[in-house]
DNA sequence: GTAAACTGTGAACTTTAGTTATCAGAATTC
DNA sequence: GAATTCTGATAACTAAAGTTCACAGTTTAC
């Protein structure tokens, strides 16, 4: 079950958000600080967190940092009553992952939890990708550029991908694209080109990978 | 010096805000929709774009992954004048480091493009590390467990972490370790017990390591 | 103070990654 | 249709990663 940890000082508001989200099916914790909610998160697995901004004490944002020490792959809403475009690009750099403004309707706040566990999922679950062959994969320089070589035209044939990478080698680029492929990067298209898989793209737009 | 590509369809706006710039003494490159500064950042190379949301053709925010496709370490700051909340949550999860509301007073400017220059400066500095290193010690399932129990942990001696890690040989461990002290993701405090360095902590919030 | 557990080092070894060379069928070019 | 380039497999080799073992100084427990 979906664990939430909700942080809201106004009793009324926390009530109301834990019945909708109750009966969403979600399991939820609420407390009435933002202290409460980092002591709470010691003991507890939570998959995300709504947090009002402004409460006695310490802030929701302020709280996210040692919220994530304990649970890296936690999701972050704020909630605030006085959201400007400001504080929501604060918290966005601090880590939320969404900010939503008080009031808001049942609907909203769903979509909005959803939509963020959804999004976490995409990362936590890496699906069909072997973390280890991944990693290993990206270990290697040729390997890196040819994802980005990729990455930036469409498809492309053997050799050419090949001089892109400047490896003078074809037999050794050929080791090099077959580790891509095993590690679930790199595919062949119909026509025997090579394009980056969809996973390939997910790693490379996720990774940042460093232009060396 | 630092280079800023600006892409605004307002020309008054467009060129107020490059007067503005230059006399900060940034270098400033002027288009006038989100398909020109993709296809000027082919060719050259920059710091910092600032991005109008709304122009004809494509949106900045839209932009925003295709010019960091090629330079993976620009800054992006997005400036509308019809921000609300709403768009600002999402330019921000679409990769914006920062949104402005029109209109905005020369202050405003320089302030938010200098902390974002700052800011981005702070990621690049991750310039220390090796990517071929990191990867290599990501690429081993001990090694990312060690890291994310060092995560949720503080600081945690040897043997501990040994246990935590679930290695039998602590021999074997230790040559993990020493991987993951090489590739600067790990280190010892003055107790010698083991913490995450700063790089280890921005490796592992951002590659958002699989759970295994 | 002594036994036990902790925190390493270094060498020998096994396994995997990466390179190079040779060859061969398929597709293109002329 | 002959020559050439493209694409890839295979094997033999070298380099690097990972494991295991033997040992030793340090700290902690009793």
């Amino acid at each position: 079950m979906t664990r939430v940890l909700l942080a809201e000082d106004d009793i009324e508001l926390s009530e109301s958000i834990v019945e909708i989200l109750e009966l969403e099916g979600f399991d939820v914790t609420a407390v009435n600080s933002a202290e409460d909610a980092i002591e709470v998160s010691l003991h507890e697995h939570f998959d995300i967190a709504l947090l009002d901004l402004l409460m006695s004490g310490m802030t929701g944002v302020e709280a996210i940092s040692n919220l994530r020490h304990n649970q890296p792959f936690l999701a972050v809403i704020i909630i605030t009553a006085y959201a400007t475009v400001d504080t929501a690009v604060d918290a966005m750099k601090k880590g939320a992952d969404s900010v939503m403004t008080k009031p808001f309707k049942a609907d909203e706040l769903i979509v909005t939890v959803k939509r963020s566990l959804a999004e976490k999922q995409l990362l936590e679950s890496r699906g069909d990708l072997d973390a280890d062959l991944v990693y290993s994969a990206l270990a290697n320089p040729y390997r890196r550029k040819a994802l980005r070589v990729l990455a930036g035209q469409k498809a492309l044939k053997f050799m050419d991908l090949c001089r892109l990478v400047e490896i003078d080698d074809h037999t050794k680029f050929n080791f090099h694209i077959r580790q891509l492929k095993k590690a679930g990067l790199v595919m062949q298209n119909a026509n025997k080109l090579y394009i980056l898989t969809n996973s390939g793209r997910f790693v490379l737009t996720n990774h940042n990978l460093s232009s060396d």
